[in-house]
This record gives structure tokens, C-alpha cells and sequence, in this order.
DNA sequence: ACCGGAAGGC
DNA sequence: GCCTTCCGGT
């Protein structure tokens, strides 16, 4: 059996050049081509995408401490997974085993006492993926752990807002929505990505992301004002080099044949698409959080993208979510997104809501009165019941025969998705009738375009003697970019 | 639900 | 190396 489910799309992006996006993870998130079962998404990152698509957050969602999020509806994040994998006999039992898995290497840690929640542990995570930021060796990161009070391992110690900002007391804002990387002059290859330091979003406390102290925000936040490093904003160009080809659609978590218009409808979903040009004072995120955590107004009110990805406060969390099942397109999406922000309202607006893909928002919609979520059969810690995801991959027909003979995957799944709604076609529909005409977008304004398009930000003003070097290069690198543009 | 060992696949 | 699968134990 040979499972197309990914990798074999992965390798004919089936879709223009021009857009670029893939999937919310560049290179570097996937195995190394070296290793066996290479180029394979890992579980962490799934989970990461997961996480920052809005769609999915009746299936799980960022809830409580920094970091933590809470897995709403195991069993479909589990098919999701299986999905991915093209492992049919996928469940949360293997799932949870998985992720137990990365309890050792310290990537992840369970929230003991609360059902179906672990927790990130960003500093791993970072460390993991980008050796350049010698974190481990920087006493400011390690010296600071104020998300990690109370449940939390002492050898956990999340790289936070705080921290960061210690390291780099104001961070650019031109890095909204710009790309992870700046590709390497040195030529193609992991090595030399370079990290944008601007595109953590946890990083990022000199954004405008961020109003007040990050100690007071909270959770997670779920910001699209910025992107999150692997989930980094696959809709703008530069995001990934021309031999860095996108793998899959952006946002979407499936190959892209399982959508009718990957390319429409991914657009589609762009609030603005190339928001993260704007000037910086132009997002609602500069007065953002003023609300406080009890339900301030987001964003959206001034016109703002209804894109919002604040986590819920634990307390007041589901908010919002549940009037997500009816509705349809954009309006529907606007509605969830001004009942959904607690807090922190403002910063939501911009950025590329990237993660929408094609999903398209209006994925969750149209419940048509159709199933019950996995979750609510079992009366688990799903809290508004109309939020499961709706994005159904019905087409498994990829997934090889493993996947034909497995009743409970296919057959199984049809019958349960022909009790939806037909997101897929709801989605061509509305969605793509919110489409802005590509004449619309602003054109390429330098020979490469794609480059040319990726904000470029300046040095930190100081850096640690520990993060000096391998920061002086990326930012020299950055120099040169922007002397470039300069004078082009 | 959650844990972690063990074996095995890729 | 990263799961997937299975499973006994708590």
C-alpha cells in the first residue's frame, strides 16, 4: 500500500507557482531528507497548525497557561491525524501516546488534572528548530519562567514574552505576517535559513501584538498579527523560496486535491493579503488588550478582519464559539469572531489570517444539523457544541488501499460527513464569492517579487553576548536585504 | 484518562 | 528518529 495521502502531492504542488504557500510549515519543520520517512510533518506541528487555524478550535484550541491548549475533541483531532498520516486506524489512545512520546524530549508536557490539555514548551521547540538562537546557553531564558508557576516542570521553561522582550526590548513590527526566514545567500538547504526572530509570536513583545504586559495576557495568544514560527504566514511570498516549493495549500491540512480551488479559495480567505505591509500603526493591535480577559471588544470593529486568534481565558473560553455552527461565509465568520475574543480585542485584526486557508472559515459552518461531535457523543470537554470542525476530508481516495479497505475510515467517515453539510462545496460557494479578484492585489514590485514582498526588519537594538554572533548574521543579511530594496 | 514499556515500521 | 501499535498498569 502506498500512501499518496502527502508526500507524493507534496512533491507536485498542484498549484501555480505564484502561490507559493504551503502548508503553515517551511522546510525546516519536516524530517530532514536524510532521514528515513523523511519530509513528514510531525505530530508537534500538526498539532501547532491545528492550533492556529481558528477553524479548528472547536476540535482543540490554545485554553489556559501560556502554551497550554486543551484538545476539545480527541477523536477528531486524532482522524485528523490519522488523515495526515494515512493512518486509518488512528485514535486518540495512539495519538496521546505520540504525544506522550514528546514528554521525554521535553517538547511537550501534560497538564496534569485537566483532561485533554498539555502544554508546549516553546524554548524546546524553538530550541529545536532554530540552533542559530542559542537559547539554552542564554541565562535570560533560562533565568525567567513566569508561565510556568505551579503545574509545570522545572526543566520547562517556555520562551516568554517577558524573556524575549528582555533579550530584545523592542522588536520590529514590520515582521507582521512577514516570513520565517530570510532564505540564505548561501544557497538552498536548512542551513541557510535564517531565522526571522520577528515572526515568533511569542517572541515578538515588541509588537504591536501586544499592548500590555504579556504577564496580563494570558494565554496563548491567538494573534494574527503575527504568525507563528511554524505556523508562519505561508500567504506571503517569501515565506518560502522558489526551490522551497509549498507543499500543500496554505492553511489547509490536507493535499490540496481535497479542495476544489485551492488556490481561490485560500485567497478567499485573506482578510488582507498582504496586511503585513501595512504601515505599523495601522492594526488595532497597538490598543489592543484594553478590555481586559472578561470580553473586551477585538478588532473587528474598525473594519478589522474578523480573523481573531486569541485564546479564550480559561474561564471565559468557549465564548463565541458556539454560534459558529450556522451561519455561512464571511458573515458567519465575522460574528464568531466578535463574540470569540475576550480579551484582548485589538491586535487581531491584521495579519494575514493566514491559517484560514482553505479552510475557509466557513468550514465550521453549515452544521446542517448534522452530527455530533465525537466529543459531545461522549459528553467530554467539548464546551460549545455547535464548534467542531467542519472541515471534512472526504477524499481519502489518496490514502491508498490501506485506507479502501478500512470501512471505518472511509465508509465510516462518508457516512458520517453526508450527514454534514458539504462544507467543501459551501466553501467554493460563499467563500469563493468573497474572493477578491487577484487583479486586485498589489503587483510585484521588484524582480523578485517574492522576496521583495517579505518585510525586512532591523537589528535588535542589543543583544546578549550569548545570542550575539549567530544573530549578527542574520541581521548583516538583513542589512543587505534592505539596502536591496532600498535601491530598487 | 493517562502512563510508559516494548516492538516494529518506515 | 518518529512515530504506530499494542498493552498492562494506575
Amino acid at each position: 500500500m502506498d500512501c499518496n495521502c502527502v508526500s507524493d502531492l507534496l512533491l507536485t504542488p498542484p498549484v501555480p507557482a505564484l502561490w507559493t504557500p504551503g502548508i503553515a510549515f517551511p522546510d525546516w519543520a519536516y524530517k530532514p531528507e536524510s532521514s528515513p520517512g523523511s519530509r513528514q510533518i510531525q505530530l508537534w506541528h500538526f498539532i501547532l497548525e491545528l492550533l492556529q487555524k481558528e477553524e479548528y478550535q472547536g476540535v482543540i484550541a490554545w485554553q489556559g497557561d501560556y502554551g497550554e491548549f486543551v484538545i476539545k475533541d480527541p477523536d477528531e483531532v486524532a482522524r485528523l491525524w490519522g488523515i495526515r498520516k494515512c493512518k486509518p486506524h488512528m485514535n486518540y489512545d495512539k495519538l496521546s501516546r505520540a504525544l506522550r512520546y514528546y514528554y521525554n524530549k521535553r517538547i511537550l508536557h501534560k497538564t496534569k488534572g485537566k483532561r485533554f490539555t498539555y502544554k508546549f514548551n516553546f524554548s524546546k521547540v524553538v530550541l529545536v528548530n532554530y540552533p542559530l538562537l542559542d537559547m539554552a546557553s542564554s541565562p535570560f531564558l533560562l533565568a525567567q519562567n513566569h508561565f510556568n508557576s505551579g503545574s509545570t516542570t522545572p526543566d520547562c521553561s517556555p520562551v516568554t514574552p517577558e524573556t524575549l522582550q528582555s533579550l530584545f526590548p523592542r522588536l520590529p513590527e514590520s515582521a507582521r505576517g512577514a516570513s520565517l526566514f530570510d532564505r540564505g545567500a548561501g544557497g538552498p538547504g536548512p542551513e541557510s535559513d535564517k531565522l526571522r526572530l520577528d515572526t515568533f509570536p511569542f517572541l515578538s513583545t515588541g509588537s504591536p501584538c501586544y499592548s500590555k504586559p504579556p504577564s496580563l495576557l494570558g494565554p496563548y495568544p491567538r494573534n494574527p498579527t503575527f504568525d507563528y514560527p511554524w505556523g508562519f504566514n505561508p500567504y506571503l511570498p517569501g515565506a518560502f523560496s522558489l526551490n522551497n516549493c509549498p507543499k500543500l495549500p496554505p492553511g489547509s491540512l490536507y493535499p490540496s486535491h481535497f479542495y476544489p480551488n485551492p488556490l481561490q479559495s485560500s485567497l478567499s480567505q485573506l482578510p488582507h493579503p498582504f496586511s503585513s505591509l501595512l504601515p505599523p500603526g495601522d492594526g488595532a493591535g497597538a490598543e489592543r488588550g484594553g478590555g481586559g480577559q472578561t470580553g473586551g471588544s477585538n478588532g473587528t470593529a474598525g473594519g478589522q478582519p474578523p480573523r481573531l486568534c486569541i485564546p479564550p481565558y480559561p474561564g471565559s473560553a468557549p465564548l463565541g464559539r458556539t454560534e459558529v455552527g450556522n451561519g455561512g461565509g464571511a458573515g458567519a465568520e465575522r460574528e464568531r469572531a466578535e463574540a470569540t475574543v475576550p480579551g484582548g480585542g485589538g491586535g487581531v485584526g491584521l495579519g494575514l489570517g493566514l491559517g484560514l486557508g482553505l479552510s475557509l472559515g466557513g468550514v465550521n459552518l453549515g452544521n446542517g444539523g448534522g452530527r455530533q461531535s465525537p466529543t459531545e457523543r461522549r459528553g467530554g470537554v467539548k464546551q460549545d457544541p455547535e464548534s467542531d470542525s467542519e472541515l471534512e476530508i472526504t477524499d481519502l481516495s489518496d490514502c491508498s488501499s490501506e485506507n479502501e479497505n478500512e470501512p471505518d475510515f472511509s465508509v465510516g467517515k462518508e457516512a458520517r460527513i453526508g450527514s454534514r453539510s458539504h462544507p467543501l462545496e459551501a466553501k467554493s460557494g460563499a467563500i469563493g464569492g468573497a474572493l477578491p479578484p487577484l487583479s486586485s492585489l498589489p503587483p510585484p514590485v521588484s524582480p523578485h517579487p517574492l522576496k521583495s514582498l517579505v518585510p525586512l526588519t532591523p537589528p535588535p537594538p542589543s543583544l546578549p553576548p550569548s545570542l550575539s554572533p549567530s544573530l549578527a548574521l542574520v541581521d548583516r543579511h538583513r542589512e543587505t536585504e534592505a539596502l536591496k530594496l532600498s535601491h530598487s
